[in-house]
DNA sequence: TAAGCGTGGTT
DNA sequence: TAACCAAGCTT
């Protein structure tokens, strides 16, 4: 076996130990690939399962989601994280709807003109729905690459991501079983070269392997350079009516949780007395600390101090304005949530 | 070019 | 525990 060429190889093997039944797997169109595809950029197989289903039960085609408001796209999407792929994925569907009569142009170059399709996405799209040549290249195979080849530095790095590249396209068989390839070479980084523990007993490309024939498996790939992540602080403030309606308001596009719905911030509690005096006209009656949290980002830490400031106007009970709502669990058609205020409100609302 | 973007799994 | 990473893309 160690003779045949290295797609061939990676074939062979999908076919025995290959990966099977993924739910996009088993109704393969391109928008269900599309849409599985968004959703497990920089995120586990075993995630995405839980998101993936009730996702396209809901938006079971381009028109579906591109007639929905991107509240409730979001809303399907909340604790999922990179809100952003939320929002091009549904702009891209209007654009579909406008320019290509709700389908997915099967073409490389038109593919990656859409919002939230870069290279290695169109290519994936291409490969698995359409059978086309073209490479991908994500965590898994350029684990696989890494090693095969003992690349040195990061893989993150200009210079070596386009040597990747360059490498994923070589492999590519040029023939056929473009997609069982796909499949086979992401599955093979997955199950067999493992980040840590490969299996390298049972893999394929074991016998041209160069990592492994220098017994430095575990130097491949580099790691990312090492930063220390800033530790910001904010405080959230929890303003709540007699009724245990909370108010809620939306976040700016941009940034992180950008478009979710979340409490107003303030830079401290002083800050948020003096901001709720300003905006209702009265002092908490009661003020409650709640126990920090610690939220872990890919590029800071979060240090979010959440104290609630109980106000006495009864007011409107459902008010909505553009970008401020009260909200009380369970009725309001909310939009997306981000995952730690879900579960600050899971603790707060009354009937929940 | 490199920083920014979320959350959960793993060690 | 804290660091690292995961079916990357955008600006």
């Amino acid at each position: 076996m160690n003779e045949l060429v290295i797609s061939d190889r990676v074939l062979a093997w999908f076919a025995h130990h290959g990966r099977r039944g993924l739910p996009w797997q088993v109704l393969r169109t391109a928008y269900r690939v599309w849409v599985s595809e968004i959703m497990l950029q920089q995120t586990q197989v075993q995630t995405v399962l839980r998101y993936f289903p009730p996702f396209v039960e809901r938006f079971p085609n381009v028109t579906a989601l591109a007639r929905a408001d991107l509240d409730e796209v979001l809303r399907l999407w909340s604790g999922l994280g990179y809100y952003a792929r939320a929002r091009n994925l549904h702009r891209t569907a209007r654009i579909l709807v406008n320019e290509y009569d709700g389908n997915l142009p099967l073409d490389h170059e038109r593919l990656q003109c859409l919002p939230g399709i870069g290279r290695s996405t169109a290519g994936a799209i291409l490969a698995l729905a359409s059978d086309q040549r073209h490479p991908i290249l994500d965590g898994n195979v350029k684990r696989v690459l890494c090693r095969h080849q003992a690349i040195e530095g990061w893989p993150g790095h200009a210079r070596v991501t386009k040597h990747l590249w360059q490498l994923a396209d070589e492999y590519t068989p040029h023939q056929h079983s473009v997609a069982e390839y796909t499949q086979g070479i992401m599955d093979l980084g997955s199950m067999v070269c493992t980040r840590v523990r490969p299996r390298c007993g049972a893999c394929p490309l074991r016998a041209d392997c160069r990592a492994h024939a220098q017994a430095r498996v575990n130097d491949f790939p580099e790691a990312r350079p090492r930063r220390g992540l800033p530790l910001r602080r904010t405080t959230f403030v929890v303003v709540r009516r007699p009724d245990g309606c909370v108010l809620l308001e939306r976040r700016p596009t941009v940034g992180v949780w950008g478009g979710l719905w979340s409490f107003p911030e303030c830079s401290s509690e002083k800050d948020a007395k003096d901001w709720c005096l300003r905006r209702f006209g009265q002092r908490p009656a009661v003020s409650l600390r709640l126990p920090l949290k610690r939220h872990r980002f890919s590029h800071f830490h979060l240090e979010i101090s959440p104290i609630v400031l109980d106000i006495a106007a009864p007011q409107r009970c459902v008010m909505e304005v553009d970008s401020v709502l009260w909200y009380k669990g369970g009725e309001s058609k909310i939009g997306g949530l981000p995952a730690p205020v879900a579960g600050l409100l899971n603790g707060l609302l009354p009937n929940s």
